[in-house]
DNA sequence: CGATGCATGTAAGCTGTTACATGATTGC
DNA sequence: GCAATCATGTAACAGCTTACATGCATCG
């Protein structure tokens, strides 16, 4: 019996329940917006829905304490939970998981020509800018956690900050490039 | 009047038809498929439609040239398409586009702690041999390409590269910090 | 003349988003 | 008492994927 594959949102869901069980789907929600570094809106209508989706495969188990006044839900990983959350994480050394990194400002920068030379330095000064401002909070958020705590949390904050600089070091360089060359003026 | 933003597969469309117009949709499908580093699948089920969609709002102009044998509709950008372009592209500073990217090895080094200990340290062996022959097909690809041709596509690729040296070499680290530590052990 | 590649699309389904809606608890 | 936060959901919609379907062109 092979258990379905879990997207990405669910296998990070699972993750948090496991770490943080027994807890609320909000709980989860929370963690997912605090991420300094994360795609996901972790809206209300994408979150809900996934936990109940995990409790229907029975990968969560939910429990509703009566004794509690509000109707509050508490999330606990099952071992079929376990197990999926195992795959999926072992999924991650297949080459189209390891290629399928999105970075919306590469993305971007495929297409910068679009741009006046003016506008180009302009823009890449601001993006450095922010991406200045981005890796701070992303070092904030790392020294919020320790190695001896949780290690893996710590390491993945980590890579986070590192990946950042990698980033803008290679942004600065862009902007050094455009400078020097004072664009890249279209052919046509 | 405002231009509804694009998405992102939106944009790199757009920027593609723009880059190697006019060109059939077809085309658009190969040179993201051709991309080392991709979200997208560039399925026709989604290529097709969105370039319908641009066409709608009159961002790209189609043109089936009769003389054609067979059925082909050729694709160019229109003045207002160059206009949301550059309005997509100058989105990317926004902070919440520059943190939105996602990084399915970073998500899943969260939770490696659900493995063992042997688990754990074969995981990132196979992992860092996955990533380096990652790292070995971005630099062939950066090869291809010459910053005088086209300093964008020279440049956006190189991000590839810096990107992913960085994500291996933090890979590293976190082996080496797995193998002194012994596994994360669970304490419960 | 058959395989591969070029070329275009559709239908069903899943996942995620925005926006809406409700109510309990806690701290000031 | 009132605001902020905790807590749970639903409905409409958008976007992407898989799988299916078709046909022409080119090369051996």
């Amino acid at each position: 019996m092979t258990i379905r594959m879990l997207t990405e949102l669910e296998g990070v869901c699972l993750g948090l329940v496991r770490r943080h069980e027994p807890c609320t789907a909000y709980r989860v929600r929370q963690e997912l917006k605090a991420a300094p570094s994360s795609h996901w809106q972790a809206s209300a209508g994408s979150v809900y829905p996934l936990l109940t989706r995990l409790e229907a495969k029975k990968l969560v188990a939910k429990t509703s304490d009566a004794a509690d006044g509000r109707g509050r839900t508490l999330l606990r990983i099952t071992r079929r939970g376990q197990a999926a959350l195992t795959q999926w994480l072992l999924m991650g050394k297949e080459p189209e998981v390891i290629s399928s990194m999105t970075d919306p400002i590469r993305s971007r920068m495929f297409f910068l020509n679009v741009l006046s030379a003016a506008q180009q330095t302009a823009y890449l000064d601001e993006l450095i800018s922010e991406m200045e401002y981005y890796l701070s909070r992303t070092k904030d958020h790392l020294g919020t956690l320790t190695a001896d705590d949780d290690l893996c949390a710590f390491l993945g904050s980590q890579g986070a900050v590192k990946i950042a600089e990698a980033r803008l070091e290679w942004l600065r360089e862009v902007a050094a490039k455009f400078r020097t060359q004072s664009g890249n003026i279209e052919k046509r």
